[in-house]
DNA sequence: ATACTACCATACGGTAGAGTATGGTAAAGT
DNA sequence: ACTTTACCATACTCTACCGTATGGTAGTAT
């Protein structure tokens, strides 16, 4: 037990799951320019020191970090919108699932502030590609032709993509507001037709 | 006139509206954080000395630039859409001007990369808000409700962001293919509808 | 008790970029 | 001819990083 209950709590010393998770939440504050080593490393409480018994260097803990965030995000994906059969409520389970999951959320929208960085741009390809193919899909499934869907589903991704962007510029309704609500209720019934 | 002359060629010394022109080049290409003093001066083809001549700071310039970029895009709205009488034909120049005016275009797509910069935020809300303005108008011409126009104004622009944001990840068809025709065709019938 | 391993601290070297200090030069005014 | 002004070069300082070298310590095995 000794072993088993130190794996989630009170560690007394660090593991590289434990720094790759902290990069992530310093992507999701202020992008992925600002995780420098030292900083982290301040985070976490030690100094550069630790950091290099773990990571060669800094490139590969963001390997490993944004390899950690897209493995969360697939399974993700197929919790919470493979389950649902409705073509068409999987589709609103995408535009929502803004507000849980924040952090994963955050990390993405910040990494897409960094689509030119040589680690993240392949990476934010294969997720927004994986993503597209779900909504493609569940728009195939309502009944449209495969490519009317295909550009339906890059139309509603951009839609996303967007809104992301505007909540950047903090011109986004609150996720929490009626007016959000209103403005998700046009979108769904823009992009989703009833029939 | 040869003062007049000087104005547009063969300046033997450089003014600070050239380091301006410049510096969005350089955004344009790199982005905001790549503009440099010292690479800049290079591209000039002179050294940091001259620089701190014609600007106070970094930050001095960017401030400028900044400025200019926004004038020069706000006359370009007017000129490009104010003229369209047709609320129709004028959404859907809004949305193939991409093609050309490649510089501004640029720009700002590098900019959408820079919310959190505190010189480049404002400025994105006030280019945003202007320009979902016109396209709100246009579909109050259209005849929508002015709650539904504001509605379909926001998801319009969003199309737009979303659309540049899949540009930055090489992930949007190229502007002058057939593909990206077919996808025109049908972001227009999606959100401008016939009647 | 001793030795080994995992983890961390301290101190250093290297680079990039912002900003400063200072001096040089060519053109224009007087 | 002399000075001023506009423009630019050179040579620094300062800061924030990355990465390395090296040594210390706490826990565990033997």
């Amino acid at each position: 037990m000794t072993q088993a209950a130190s794996k989630k709590k009170e560690r007394s010393t660090l593991s590289a799951g434990d720094w790759e998770q902290q990069a992530l939440v310093l992507i999701a504050e202020q992008g992925i320019r600002a995780v420098s080593v030292e900083l982290l490393a301040k985070r976490m409480g030690v100094t550069k020191g630790s950091f290099y018994w773990h990571f060669s260097n800094r490139e590969s803990l963001l390997e490993q970090s944004l390899l950690r965030w897209e493995k969360h995000d697939e399974t993700n994906l197929q919790a919470s919108l493979g389950a649902i059969v409705d073509p068409r409520e999987r589709l609103q389970s995408f535009f929502r699932k803004a507000g849980r999951e924040k952090l994963t959320h955050a990390v993405y929208s910040s990494l897409c502030t960094a689509a030119d960085h040589p680690q993240v741009e392949p990476l934010l390809e294969r997720v927004a590609l994986r993503r597209m193919k779900h909504i493609e899909a569940a728009f195939a499934e309502i009944g449209f032709k495969l490519n009317e869907a295909s550009h339906r589903a890059r139309l509603t991704y951009s839609a996303y993509l967007g809104f992301l962007q505007l909540q950047r510029q903090h011109q986004a309704p609150n996720l929490s507001s009626e007016e959000f609500e209103a403005y998700m209720t046009h979108v769904i019934a823009t992009l989703i037709p009833c029939k």
